[in-house]
DNA sequence: GATTATGCTTTTGTGTACAAAGAATGCAAA
DNA sequence: TTTGCATTCTTTGTACACAAAAGCATAATC
């Protein structure tokens, strides 16, 4: 019961946070991570009071890390009832998808007008990250940095609200493809971002935009939207009442 | 100074009042509305504690509407420093409406697929507000006005991302139409608003895509970004220095 | 035996106190 | 007069305490 994390002032792995370390954006990240590779799962209920307690800080800023992933809708904050881990129904599923082919394809034609060298370098170096995780078998890891990678485009693109909405979009579909991704259909994004990445160096706009488009078709393919959609929803609809709390201390 | 309004404290009872009528939400919609309505200038100060003291609620309601501005780049959160009115510059300006056509496109698209009657009337009725508010003279509710069509609309499409992205777009089009159209050109967006509900209702796409992408030249036409902009770009980049803060209580 | 009522516990919502980081002001020296 | 420094003062950041609401279990009644 009092397996406490390390006081917080030194994270475990600082790479992850966005910005650099106050104790809201570590434990932002934490949660976050968490949700994405799985260890959390949809429908989890995240006590504000065990999580102060996990990562030794007070509720204060834990309200602020949940209402900030509340706001990206990776968590549910229902009033007077705490705050549970999303669990995105197949129509929300459809809605992110429809919303990421119409920013990914702009963010395309953006970055080939945009995106410098430097820039293009750090996406290959992700992508390297990313073939990594897979290679290692880590899955969660996998969609994360998967994730990253459509984040830092949309940064390459150079258009601030877009990127915000990417941001958003990126965490709800991480979660959405932990949700209903078959397991043992391996991802291997990492090759279609490799040729993204060329298609975009070499400014060919319709090429990288068409790339863009299967690369989405194919993570849609992937997913069991279509076929096992009533069974799945079913499930997702009902996980809360399933209770299978991962609470990350306890495992 | 004791100039405290009044009006919060109208709910006595501190009790349910629903879902629109937490204190938080009042607080919220009075400083974003007084930022729409240019009664707050760009760069102007949001101290915690001086609204605090207006809205009669401690400053840990304060600091979660500010926050939820935040998010929508209405106000901007500089750590250690406070908040203060945003003032969008040019680029932030351009970069928005770039994303604002993208987005308006898809959502005149799915409205002309989705949008029922009903919404549509209860959209005429909205045009209908914004005429008598321009007829009246009230330039800020206007706008407002204006703006919260365009979010009625995205709302009719029937794709909650797409509303959400479309809700922080509309505030921060607001911010910049008060800040950059000049002032005697009138906005008369209402008729277009009306052409645009007939063609959807006809289920005209391309029509009511083409009105829409009128409708956005139109906006983007009135504002001196283009002739004016590097003077009013360093107005912008240095308005925080000029200091007007109409303090609402009290202009 | 089932169902509803009621108090008990747990968890969230809000206010407030205290600490820390900036900003402002005054003073001294060049 | 101006510039640099130090002190003071204001404002934000965080923790904590208390209040209110929801959930849970028990018990009583039909």
């Amino acid at each position: 019961m009092n397996e406490q994390l390390q006081p917080l002032k030194k994270p475990a792995r600082p790479g992850k946070a966005g910005r650099s370390g106050t104790q809201d954006d570590i434990v932002y990240a934490h949660i976050f991570e968490a949700i994405l590779e799985q260890r959390l799962a949809p429908g989890t209920k995240l006590s504000e009071e065990a999580l102060g307690e996990i990562f030794g800080v007070s509720r204060t800023i834990i309200r602020r890390a949940l209402s900030r992933l509340a706001h990206e809708s990776v968590v549910l904050l229902r009033p007077n009832r705490g705050a549970v881990v999303a669990s995105p129904t197949v129509e929300e599923a459809r809605q992110v998808f429809f919303s990421r082919r119409m920013v990914e394809r702009a963010i395309t034609e953006l970055a080939v007008q945009h995106a410098t060298h430097e820039q293009l370098n750090e996406l290959r170096q992700m992508v390297q990250e990313e073939r990594d995780s897979f290679s290692r078998g880590d899955r969660g890891a996998g969609i994360r940095l998967s994730g990253e990678f459509h984040l830092k485009l949309a940064e390459a693109a150079g258009n601030a609200p877009l990127v915000s909405f990417q941001r958003s979009l990126v965490s709800q579909t991480s979660l959405i493809i932990a949700q209903y991704e078959s397991g043992n259909r391996s991802h291997c994004s990492y090759d279609e971002h490799m040729q993204l990445i060329d298609a975009i160096e070499a400014r060919d706009a319709q090429q990288a935009v068409s790339l863009m488009m299967h690369h989405m078709d194919h993570i849609d393919s992937k997913l069991n939207l279509d076929e096992e959609s009533a069974s799945d929803d079913l499930h997702a609809v009902f996980s809360h009442l399933l209770k299978k709390p991962k609470a990350s201390a306890k495992g």
